[in-house]
DNA sequence: ATGGGTGCAAAGTGTTTGCAAGTAT
DNA sequence: ATACTTGCAAACACTTTGCACCCAT
């Protein structure tokens, strides 16, 4: 294993927190940066990109795998995702956590199962509305 | 709404599907051309790509999407994934698609919620036991 | 002081696409 | 004959990285 070498807290890496704390949506890399950008200036995308990491890896963020990029959020317990495959928003959902599903795989596999990730697709309430018209005939 | 161009079956595609029901695995995109170009050696990455897609289009075949790069199955019933965090390799899980956790998520959240998709995380059986000896004190 | 962090720009990775030629229907 | 498909290579989008300088501890 690695030495786990410390880690400082820069003017930096503190922003890109921030940023990604005062967001209630789930914001790119690049929105990080964006946001980080419009209040530095002089902030560089490589920092943002591995900040977003370290940030990770100290447990402060979360990272969300999705279909085209990677998103972040400042809550970090275990839970799922709703993705709108009209618009492409993203929202946390409701629905708990469910441990025992890593534990019957777990069982079934013979895996050493850390956890699940799982993201719902669908249309949110929004796009569902704009396109009352086009039913099917 | 598209018009919905009909298909032809080239021999490109009839070898890229070929390729990817052959395999028990679930290779990316590169792996599909490297085993289709071992058998055709004309054909380009782009075609496979492009393939790859207008299969999962017709239903003929079922994207991964996964951290790094998406990876490709024959198996198209909807189905959750098991991934190495050491090795990453991947395998279909047994556990059973629950349709309810869908219906759970359109109640509480008001959308239209077509399907989910699941990943477990963890360390597979060889990467187990290929780590013996590092436990915890 | 010293080793992690930053800005910059170049390099990677994986994937998509414009185009002229080819081919399934 | 028609229009979908191919091979090629250039273009893309997103992310990582080498380097010299900077700064939190």
């Amino acid at each position: 294993m690695e030495p786990a070498k410390k880690q400082r807290m820069t003017r930096q890496r503190q922003l890109v927190l921030d940023v990604v704390r005062a967001r209630e949506d789930h914001p790119s890399a690049d929105e990080v940066y964006l946001d980080a950008r419009a209040i530095d200036g002089r902030i560089s995308r490589g920092t943002v990109y591995r900040n977003l990491h370290t940030l990770v890896e100290l447990g402060e963020i979360l990272k969300v795998r999705l279909p085209d990029v990677d998103r972040y959020e400042a809550r970090t317990d275990k839970h799922y995702h709703l993705i709108c495959s009209e618009c492409g928003s993203v929202f946390d959902a409701l629905l708990p956590y469910n441990e025992s599903m890593d534990e019957q795989a777990a069982r079934q596999s013979g895996w050493d199962i850390r956890r699940h990730r799982t993201i719902f697709e669908g249309r949110c309430p929004a796009c569902q509305s704009q396109r009352e018209e086009d039913a099917e005939p």
